[in-house]
This record gives structure tokens, C-alpha cells and sequence, in this order.
DNA sequence: TTCCAGGGGTAGA
DNA sequence: TCTACCCATGGA
């Protein structure tokens, strides 16, 4: 058993930020909500799967207790904490959207308590896969496939090995299609994530290109849209979890929330819909998100 | 049983 | 750029 640990700012909300969406019951995370943390397992650079055990007991710090077979590695530590970091995007500065939610009051009022960080994966490739998974499905089939994803070619947990990490690439790369569709149910979505699996593999498609901060935002949802499988609902998402947030996903969840509480009729039109938050700028879609989730 | 979900690819205009 | 049409799967 190892502990570590993350300094954090003032601003930071951990309950909130690993509850902002369903990505921390997608597994291999794991939610404990009595107690507000999450685990999952990790595979690590030294080759051994770890649990991490995430939490926030004390202010301004968010802990980490890994049980791993082996001892770690230092590079192992340095990883975990990375990717942990990456997870609860400590490094996003989120003063000039507190700013706007002050001014604005009403449900974003409460915001600026350290809201708004919402919760991704340790990898694009992670993310990418579960944002394919939201895809024409609801809830309930987004989360039967990623158990079924991990289930199939997760790295095990030596001590519980019903416990395993998320898929890397090359595992899922190393079937043929037709053997990937035999052991998870994806439908028509298992060519897709098979697809990026091989080109992630291989090395034919770099995934970090979509995380270069100094690129325009046109140029990154043009790349994910290259990727089959992405369309312009699994873009914007994409988009939003790489921490721009400019643009608004216009899913279901959209259309139902507008419906709900800003009186749109049936077929509203969408782009009167995406007017509705064209004055917050690069913060459209967290302002929405939590809208949302203050509303239902 | 039918409908459709946190849509997307493709062809044809 | 816009519009039909089709796409696998399983829960409601």
C-alpha cells in the first residue's frame, strides 16, 4: 500500500468534479458515494496493474492510496500522479468562468465554489472509446459495453482479477474485427473502436496531436471528426473533456434540457436553442452542462 | 411487440 | 452544405 498525494487550489471541488457526468461509474472506475471517492485499476509503466483509490479527505489535498502486487516503481508514482492530475484537471484555470457565474447568479452562483472541472479519463484514447459508447444508446448501454470492453481485454488486478484496467489499444488490436465482434456487443460501433484501436496501435494515428492547447479549436474537432466514429455530437464532447468548451453538444440531453426549461417547442430551431448561451462565450458548454445538471 | 437511445457514415442532390 | 437512408443492440 502506497499513499500519495496532490496539492490542490482553494478553487477545487473534488465531489463535484468526479460527479459532474457519468464517467466515474463507467468502469474500470469505480464510485464509492458514501464516501465520495472513486477507484479503478491502472496499468503502469513497469507492466503491473495497481488500484487507485482517489479521494479528498483534507482541503487543498487530494489523496491517492495504489495497492499493487510489486513495489512501484518511481516512475510508477510519477504516472500515477499524472494521470490523476490529468483525471480532475488540476491544471485548468477556471478564474474567468467563476467570474461570469457570479455575474450571472442563479443556478451558476454556486459555482464558483470550485464547480465546473469535469471528470475524464487518464487517456484519449479512454475517452474516446466511452464517448463512441454514448453514441445512439442510452445509459444503461453505454455502461454494459464498457464492462464489456474491460471485461474482454483489461489488463487484470493480480490479487482480484475479476478487477482490470481499461483496454489498451494493442489488446484490442490484436483480435481480427470479426474475433472483437464475437466478445463484446457493441453493434455497429465495433469497427469503429476496432478501427482506432489498430491505427492508435500502430502508430498511424497520434493521439496527442488533440491535445495541443495552441491549436485552434476548428483544427482539433477536424481531426476527431477523421476519426470514424465521431461525429459532430462526439466532436463537441471530445472537445469539452480536452477542456474547450466553447461549443455546445447538441444530444438528446440537449434538446430535452432546452425543452424543459427554456420553453422551446418541439422541433425548436437549433440554432435559437445555441443562442440561448452565445453570451458566455468560451464557457457555452460548462454553463449549459451545469445548468442542466442544477435543473433536474 | 414496437420504439428508440447522451448519433454517425454514406450517397446523392 | 443538406437530406434520406441505413446501421446493431438491448432496454423500456
Amino acid at each position: 500500500m502506497t499513499h500519495l498525494s496532490l496539492p490542490t487550489t482553494p478553487d477545487f471541488d473534488f465531489p463535484s468534479t468526479i460527479t459532474s457526468h457519468g464517467w466515474v461509474v463507467l468502469l474500470p472506475n469505480v464510485y464509492d458515494k458514501e464516501t465520495y471517492s472513486f477507484s479503478r485499476i491502472e496499468a503502469l509503466p513497469g507492466g503491473q496493474a495497481a488500484r487507485l483509490t482517489v479521494s479528498s479527505i483534507t482541503q487543498n489535498q487530494v489523496k491517492i492510496t495504489v495497492e499493487s502486487p510489486d513495489e512501484l516503481l518511481p516512475s510508477d508514482k510519477k504516472h500515477i500522479k499524472q494521470k490523476v492530475r490529468h483525471m480532475l484537471r488540476l491544471d485548468e484555470d477556471y478564474t474567468d468562468f467563476y467570474v461570469q457565474c457570479q455575474a450571472k447568479g442563479a443556478v451558476w452562483a454556486g459555482l464558483a465554489c470550485g464547480q465546473g472541472r469535469m471528470l475524464r479519463s487518464p487517456s484519449l484514447f479512454e475517452d474516446l472509446v466511452k464517448v463512441i459508447c454514448t453514441t445512439n444508446i442510452q445509459w444503461g448501454g453505454t455502461k454494459r459495453m464498457v464492462r464489456e470492453l474491460v471485461d474482454a481485454y483489461g489488463t487484470p488486478f493480480t490479487p482480484q482479477p475479476e478487477l482490470k484496467a481499461f483496454p489498451a489499444p494493442q489488446a484490442i488490436a490484436s483480435d481480427s474485427l470479426d474475433a472483437f465482434k464475437g466478445k463484446v456487443n457493441l453493434g455497429y460501433r465495433a469497427a469503429y473502436i476496432h478501427e482506432l484501436s489498430v491505427r492508435v496501435a500502430d502508430g498511424s494515428l497520434d493521439l496527442s496531436e488533440l491535445a495541443d492547447d495552441t491549436a485552434p479549436t476548428a483544427e482539433i474537432r477536424k481531426k476527431l471528426k477523421g476519426i470514424k466514429g465521431i461525429g459532430d455530437y462526439a466532436a463537441t464532447s471530445m472537445l469539452m473533456l480536452l477542456g474547450r468548451y466553447d461549443e455546445i453538444p447538441t444530444d438528446t440531453v440537449f434538446r430535452d434540457h432546452m425543452r424543459k426549461n427554456h420553453a422551446a417547442e418541439g422541433d425548436f430551431d437549433l440554432k435559437q436553442a445555441l443562442a440561448v448561451y452565445e453570451d458566455w462565450g468560451c464557457w457555452k458548454a460548462l454553463a449549459y452542462w451545469f445548468e442542466m445538471l442544477e435543473s433536474e
